[in-house]
DNA sequence: TTTTAAATGATAACAATTATAAATAATAGA
DNA sequence: TCTATTATTTATAATTGTTATCATTTAAAA
């Protein structure tokens, strides 16, 4: 945790942008919370039960800001919000999603498995990829089972 | 066009809806803009040029059911709209997309290229894979010639 | 310390989407 | 056909997520 933190406030001061109070409240609730897919709503309160004088902007204002630092990702399941998603420890890509039809749970793939399918696409379009967003919808291994279950 | 207008009208039907006249309205902006990816308010605009006295609120309605119904696909690119995106004759799953970061252009991959993919997320995640959303984020191939080209 | 810039909090503004209710159109039954 | 019922649409209000504004606070620089 405190080494995350480190490296993070290090990521902001190359930058030269200051890790505040405000920043690392926001930054922890992220690192508490890393296999969920918070909103910004969610995120505030959450850090506004630690620091509760926050307000919703500043959590707005350092989302956007790890955002362009590649600190977390922003990513859209397809309700009307933005969630945030910190980026695994050392990974050159955004993670993948499995995002079940029948429950709404959300699996993480850390694995790439795009390295073939990237390839391609900068040979046979020409296309220089430099990230890319891969969600899959479907069925999750336990609803399968109650599905099994109640048929 | 007619004949995928009767398609069209066909799934509709065999769901028990109707192809209303601004139901028609809408289909006909979405085929004759096949290649973009028209956002409701796009779509508004562009029926209202043919049915002037359609409203914003059954273009909504109308996406939503055709969304349902599987013959478009919603989807977002991060910009804070929603677009639709016309599913291609008899495809099974969604497209992909090349969303170039410095000219904002979004370019179609038709071919799926996420069969091995899919199997390996089925076999060693247990994820039934309906379907999928995949956006790569790089430099389309105008703009790499510029940055050749400027420097 | 004084000056300057960066960051924050409260709140207003904005934009996309959804909900509501009255009007219209289509459908089914008498 | 007329009537009753249901589906659909329109206009508009309400809601929601996000961004902009501005006065205030905090931190850094001179
Ligand atoms: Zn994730
Ligand atoms: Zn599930
Ligand atoms: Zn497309
Ligand atoms: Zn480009």
């Amino acid at each position: 945790m405190e080494q995350r933190i480190e490296k993070i406030k290090k990521q902001l001061h190359s930058q030269s942008y200051k890790l505040t109070p405000q920043r690392e409240a926001t930054v922890r609730v992220l690192l508490e919370h890393e296999e969920d897919h918070l909103s910004a709503e969610d995120v505030y309160l959450l850090v506004k039960e630690k620091a509760p004088e926050i307000g919703l902007a500043t959590v707005y204002r350092t989302l956007e800001l790890l955002s362009e630092l590649k600190i977390v990702d922003k990513i859209n399941f397809g309700d009307g919000v933005s969630r945030y998603d910190l980026r695994k420890e050392g990974a050159e890509h955004f993670h993948h999603h499995l995002v079940c039809v029948e429950c709404g749970s959300v699996e993480e793939i850390v694995e790439d498995l795009l390295t073939d399918v990237e390839s391609r696409v900068e040979k046979d379009w020409g296309f220089q990829v430099k990230d890319h967003r891969l969600t899959f919808h479907g069925v999750c291994k336990k609803c399968q089972v109650e599905t099994v279950k109640s048929s």
